[in-house]
DNA sequence: GTTCCCTGCCAC
DNA sequence: AAACGTGGCAGGGAAC
């Protein structure tokens, strides 16, 4: 059963869509197709979510609404927990794009056109928010004045536009994976809300100890901490120029070349592998590379994950990272606000559970190759990963076969480099072999590459489909006029072959991911623990890893979840599979000490 | 002053 | 000497 979200019609009277006073409606659609309406203050809606969510628990309810973006920061502050829903933007991306692509025979005309910025129910424009008050959180009820505010569409209109989504849904070739892959694009809008609403666990004080050992003490206004000045004035000193500034790669560059280093550029592996180039020179070149990268290495703590951070992304303990359902081609999802998707190793040992909570963080094993292994049928590839690490299961084969790949290191490369679609370096040179053990999985990504070259589009499992080249694209293909052309042409076409290649097999892993957090979520939800409601919730997610945070005494069961979720969301999404999907799970206080 | 590109690094 | 997929982000520095 779905109920439609959205603002009551216009001749209702005030219809501004975002003011918590504005008159909203419910309009119900069952397999009957009839439809009672219902109308709401907005303040009201999150009573309403809450009061149907209660007595339906034997029923899926889908809560339809444009934009999750805008309705759940409104639900959560309210307490409600709407159980799933459908999300009108998402999936009309999913359908736009798949329509785009004549062989996948779905076709898909927009009721309404989605996919706009957010704008949180119940708050002003982001433009005219008052500083001090631009959390979503608390900022007060205010009615937006009319010129300000694009009209919402209304919830009739979000319902023609949900029936054409169902509609297309429905006749689509493969309903029943459109249909999980709209289910779980919306799920993720839940989640996503969700989890940025929780925050994980960010402990200040150890933060800042970990900066202080690091670096020093905090500075004062705009000077480099201690430890980063006295890198410098050693730099400066070893390269012979008093007034260099380490922070300009520009000016680094100069001064290395001026003292006489060959390098081209001040990249890590570039000075690395230039310092250990010639033995005889090694201690000498390492005098001035060491201090370099420790430089670097420190400047980035200090302006990525330094006191400034801490002031602008922790607030009581907990980091808000927002998340973008699908925000790459793939359906990998994005992150912004405090670079959440690139934590350091460095200061995760500030994620930290207070007293008596702990930390479930899990992570998929070899997801890519195992996703490859089912998708392709390589019988030998699901055999290679059963019951151990993937890689060390090839390496394995290899031994018994004689092949170049009979260790780990080189089975993960060569691996890596069929996904990605290597061609030089060691992974390249391994194809070969690789090729010879799993031929219908190697197959596979070639088959994708081929599309790719011409310009063809392809298809994750579910069915989301990747983007065409763009016109300018196609319009390269055909330039002959100049060797370069022909080249600048065959490049671009290479580039797209390795997209296509590695976007059926990352696309396909992100369904599963997002299937796999939508199963821990509802069991997270709906099991009992002695008679009460679990407390732990999903705080963070990054492609092929989740993190719970509780009680302590939950944890036990939040590891039995995400292990069993893991399998059902392959079975899900697959149908019964003997390729395995373990998770690596570990239960502990601090986040550094997870993997 | 703002905007945008480049360099370089981080994550999976 | 980069190669081999997807991202976010800070700081320098030039362009506007």
């Amino acid at each position: 059963m779905y109920i439609v979200l959205g603002p009551a019609d216009a001749s209702t009277g005030e219809n501004l869509g975002g003011a918590v006073d504005a008159l909203w409606e419910a309009i119900t659609l069952n397999d009957t197709g009839s439809g009672t309406h219902r109308t709401f203050p907005l303040g009201k809606i999150a009573d309403f979510v809450q009061t149907v969510e209660k007595h339906n628990t034997h029923r899926t309810i889908r809560w339809t609404w444009a934009d999750a973006r805008m309705v759940m920061p409104m639900l959560l502050q309210a307490g409600a927990s709407p159980s799933s829903c459908h999300d009108l933007r998402l999936v009309q991306r999913l359908l736009v794009t798949a329509a785009s692509r004549a062989q996948n025979g779905i076709s898909f005309t927009p009721v309404l056109e989605l996919g706009k910025e957010a704008q949180p129910a119940g708050t002003l424009p982001a433009r005219r928010q008052i500083e001090g008050q631009e959390s979503l959180f608390d900022a007060p009820p205010i009615t937006a004045s009319r010129d300000e505010q694009e009209p919402a569409p209304t919830a009739s209109l979000l319902l023609e536009e949900l029936q054409a989504q169902l509609t297309t849904i429905k006749s689509a070739p493969y309903p029943g994976r459109l249909g999980l892959l709209a289910a779980t694009e919306s799920q993720g809008g839940i989640i996503a809300a969700e989890m940025k609403h929780y925050g994980m666990p960010w402990n200040r004080a150890i933060h800042e100890k970990i900066l202080e050992h690091q670096l020093g003490a905090r500075p004062a206004g705009y000077q480099r901490p201690y430890k980063l000045e006295q890198l410098a004035a050693r730099l400066r000193q070893e390269l012979g120029a008093p007034n260099l500034n380490p922070d300009s790669p520009h000016e680094v560059l100069r001064a290395l070349q001026s003292a006489g280093f060959s390098v081209t550029s001040t990249r890590k592996w570039e000075l690395t592998e230039w310092a250990n180039s010639a033995p005889h020179l090694r201690e000498s070149r390492w005098q001035v590379v060491r201090p370099l990268l420790e430089y670097k290495r420190l400047a980035r703590l200090y302006t990525a994950n330094g006191w400034a951070w801490l002031d602008a992304w922790v607030t009581d303990n907990r980091f808000h990272p927002a998340y973008e359902v699908a925000s790459a081609a793939t359906g990998r999802w994005g992150a912004h606000g405090g670079g959440a998707m690139q934590i350091p190793k460095d200061v995760r040992a500030a994620v930290h559970a207070e007293e008596g909570m702990l930390l479930t963080v899990a992570d998929a094993a070899q997801i890519e190759p195992r996703i490859l292994a089912v998708m392709s049928g390589d019988r030998a590839l699901a055999v290679a990963g059963r019951d151990t690490d993937l890689y060390l299961g090839i390496a394995e084969i290899g031994k018994r076969t004689g092949s170049a790949l009979a260790d780990r290191s080189h089975a993960k490369i060569a691996l890596l480099a069929a996904m990605y679609g290597a061609t030089t370096g060691e992974g390249g040179q391994l194809m070969p072999h690789l090729k010879k053990l799993f031929p219908q999985a190697i197959g596979f990504t070639e088959k994708a590459a081929e599309i790719g070259l011409r310009g063809g589009q392809v298809t994750t499992f579910l069915g989301r489909t990747s983007p065409a080249p763009s016109h300018a694209w196609f319009e390269a293909q055909r330039d002959r006029s100049s060797a370069e052309k022909e080249r600048a042409a065959a490049t671009a076409a290479r580039s797209h072959s390795r997209f296509t290649r590695n976007f059926v097999i990352q696309g396909t892993a992100a369904e599963w991911a997002v299937i796999w957090m939508a199963q821990i979520r509802r069991r997270l939800r709906t099991e009992r623990r002695f008679g009460h409601r679990l407390q732990s919730r999903l705080v963070y997610f990054l492609h092929d890893e989740i993190m719970i945070y509780g009680p302590q005494n939950e944890a036990a069961l939040c590891a039995t979840i995400v292990r069993e979720s893991a399998q059902a969301a392959a079975e899900l999404i697959f149908g019964p599979t003997d390729v395995e999907f373990p998770v690596t799970v570990v239960t502990t206080d601090d986040y550094s000490q997870a993997k």
